[in-house]
Parts: structure tokens; C-alpha cells; sequence
DNA sequence: TGTACATCAGTGAACGCGCGTTCACTGATGTAC
DNA sequence: TGTACATCAGTGAACGCGCGTTCACTGATGTAC
């Protein structure tokens, strides 16, 4: 099936939008929640250059001054593509680590599932990472969702703090870690065989064993 | 006294371009250079999205088919910005840490110079981190520039290694940290009320305190 | 139940813009004689 | 020392492109009566 299907709209046409049939005509009913997606796969298939709302709206089917009825402007998009990502990261980390109660062992979970889900959605990373949404406070639910899966590594820590550091800052190293690392990694700027560990999942252990050995 | 100034080229004008006079003329003589400082002067001053060939170009008060003289492309230009960046960078943090020769002293130094330096320009550190510069192997010399930061934390590293624990591994642990803690204050992503310490200063160095006690 | 109407999501044409890149050219410069 | 010439950095006009955004409009839909 072509992935693109389900995005388009057409006369007549039929197409299952996040699980349940819909028929196309002149008013599309799920139009926003289509050019999110639409935008999401350009990010993946063609990268940042190519994402515009012109070429959204087209491989959603739609007219390009259709998105306008959704987003006050191209950054709106951006930050609800962003949004998105969000959210999917942190569905993926708690998902992940579901199950894992020891806190060393989810911690490891939650850091390997942020960089696997950097290294399978690089460009939608690199969004929620960088500067293309100049205000983030025009988006306020964008900063919340964002603060998901800080709050996961948070949690995690929050049971098992030792007397002489405070999970707020151990939060704070283990977080900047992991997002350094994960930079690091995507851009192709660290050398595996240069880690000093087998592979990475060794390294975040390793990195973890030392910087907090009061987890159990 | 006008930056622009600066990479200006016009009949009979002078201009003082890194240290010396030179009168210009048909041919300007330092073209290459200046489309570079006219480049980063951009990235500054109005953001990534605004750097194009065209307004380097005119920055410098040449022709914008002028730069082909002397890049191939647009990329080849952000590769030779990127690498003046990390040059800058190298410099910068080699000069903060001068003279500190207490080992858990210098790396500190040196990761505190390395947020500076992302604070001070942004633009330009997104550029050097990021993805614009889409194939780095095109660019040999922009690859072993960057490498020169890393390489001043590594050899701050080497000299006071503890048994257990490898430099390369400690290496890119504290590497990845400076990087994420970088990204993330830079990103406006860090509440630093949450931090757990007083400032940026007494994180790092709570920081290095926890992850390397073994530095002297 | 049937009809008139208000709503507003989506249309399609148009605007002006800045961009990367090409191309035949021009003119300043250094060098060989 | 003076002249002819090759070099090649920089010119300026032009190409085609895709973009964000606006605007008067159209037509499908739900609702009030």
C-alpha cells in the first residue's frame, strides 16, 4: 500500500485514517491530523529543506491555501509536527521501559529509547531540537509535551536518590548525557570504536554505573 | 564604526580587513575570506535562514556570482563558515583554559568555554552541529577542525586517568555532557531554577565532582 | 418531514519574493620577452 | 625599461524555481423552523 494514500483526498475516494474508515469529499473532516502526518513523512522521506506547507497540503491532496484553515502560519505546522514527535518520543520511552522496575535498568531503557528514536526519525529530532520554531511560547502545549520524557527520566530517578546528590541535578546531568550523546551520535560525530565500551548499549551502562553507582 | 564596513569593496574605498590595509579594486584580493566573515556576520545577526550565497555576496559588495570563484556550491561555503567556527571554538577554549593546569580545574574551564561559545553565537554553533552541511566527507579539513575541542578535553583527561576507568570512555562521557547541557541551555530547554545548584558554574563543576572524583 | 439559510472548510488564481546557478563577458594583474 | 599577452577573478543579466501568503469564491454540512 502506498503510504502516501493516506494523506490524499479525492473525490469519492476512501482511505483509513488512523484506524477507521472515512469518505472523502469537499470538506475533508480530519484535515489537520492529515497534514501533521503528511509533514512528519516529508521530514523523513525528504528532510527539512523540503518540508513546506505547499508541499504538505499537495501530498495531503488539498489546495495549498487549505492548511490556512488549520495553522495561522507555517510555524504553527512546525510546532504541531514538533508536538508530535514529542509525544512519540515519550510514548516509545515509557513503552520501552515498561515493565522495568529496577531503576538502573530503566534508566538504560529510557536513554537507549531516546537515541534509537533520534537515529529513526533524524530529521523530526533535529525539529524538536532546533531552532526552527522561533517562539516557543506561541506554543504552550508544545513546551508540556516536550516535558514528557524529561519527566520519565525524572521519575525514574526519583525513587532511588542518594543522601548526597539530589535528583534534580542528578536529572540534569543524566538528561544533558544522554542528549549530548544522542547529538553526538546522529551527526556522526563520535568514533564507536573510540568509546572505550563494545557498543553503545555498553557505553550507557558503563556511563550510568559510574556517574550514579548509588542506583541499585 | 559600520561592521559592514568591513567586507565592503568598492572603487578607491579602503577598508582595514584583518590587521592590514588594502585598497580595493576590480580584483579583490582577500574575496574568499571575506565572504567567510561576511557568512558568519549574517548567521549572527539575522539567523541560519538568511544565509544564502546571494546576501554573502552582497555583503561584501561583489557580484553574486562572485563567490563560484571560490566555492562550488552554496554547502561549500556553510562547510568553510562551519569550519572558522570550530577554529574559533578550539581558540576560544584553549585561551579560557590557559594556565590551569589542575586537571578537574581545566575541564571545567573548558566546558564552561564551550557553553560560552554556543551562547555568544548560536547561529553559528547550530550550523556546526547540525545537519546543513549534508556530506561532512566532502569536507576532510572541516572534519579534523572540529575534532580540535574534543582533542583539548581528551588531553585534559589523559594526564589523571584512574585505574578503572578508560579516558576514551570518560572522554566521551564528559563530552556528550558538555554537548546535551549545551544544546539543551541553548534550546531554552533547561529551567535553571531546577538545577539543583546556585548557577551553570557549580553544576559543571558539581558535575565533573560526581562523574570524575578521581581528578585531582 | 421538508425547506431555507448560515457557517466555514477548502478552492484556485494570483501576488511578490529571494534563491542557486549559469554564461558570455570584461578588465586588472603579473610575466615573458 | 617597455610592450604584448595570458590568466582568471569578478560582472551583470538571465534562467527557472518553489515558496508563504492573500483573496474573493464555492459548495457541503448542520440546524432552525
Amino acid at each position: 500500500m502506498m503510504a502516501g494514500l493516506i494523506f490524499l483526498k479525492g473525490s469519492g475516494m476512501t482511505a483509513t485514517v488512523e484506524g477507521f474508515q472515512k469518505k472523502f469529499s469537499y470538506h475533508h473532516g480530519d484535515l489537520r491530523e492529515c497534514l501533521i502526518a503528511a509533514g512528519l513523512h516529508i521530514l523523513e522521506t525528504e528532510g527539512t529543506s523540503k518540508l513546506s506547507l505547499r508541499a504538505t497540503a499537495r501530498a495531503t491532496g488539498v489546495s495549498q491555501a487549505a492548511p490556512y484553515s488549520h495553522f495561522a502560519d507555517k510555524e504553527a505546522l512546525l510546532a504541531a509536527i514538533a508536538e508530535t514527535g514529542f509525544q512519540r518520543l515519550a510514548l516509545q520511552m515509557a513503552e520501552d521501559a515498561t515493565g522495568v522496575r529496577d531503576a538502573r535498568a530503566r534508566i538504560e531503557k529510557l536513554i537507549l529509547s531516546y537515541i534509537r528514536f533520534a537515529r529513526d526519525n533524524t530529521a523530526l529530532f533535529q525539529l524538536m531540537s532546533g531552532h526552527d520554531i522561533a517562539d516557543i511560547k506561541k506554543y504552550p502545549t508544545l513546551g508540556m509535551t516536550a516535558g514528557k520524557s524529561y519527566a520519565l527520566i525524572s521519575a525514574a530517578l526519583t525513587a532511588r536518590t542518594s543522601q548526597d546528590v539530589e535528583t534534580p541535578f542528578l536529572t540534569v546531568a543524566i538528561w544533558s548525557l544522554c542528549h549530548g550523546l544522542t547529538g553526538l551520535i546522529i551527526d556522526g560525530r563520535l568514533n564507536p570504536a573510540t568509546f572505550g565500551t563494545e557498543d553503545i548499549e555498553a557505553f550507557v551502562s558503563k556511563t550510568i554505573g559510574v556517574f550514579a553507582p548509588q542506583l541499585v
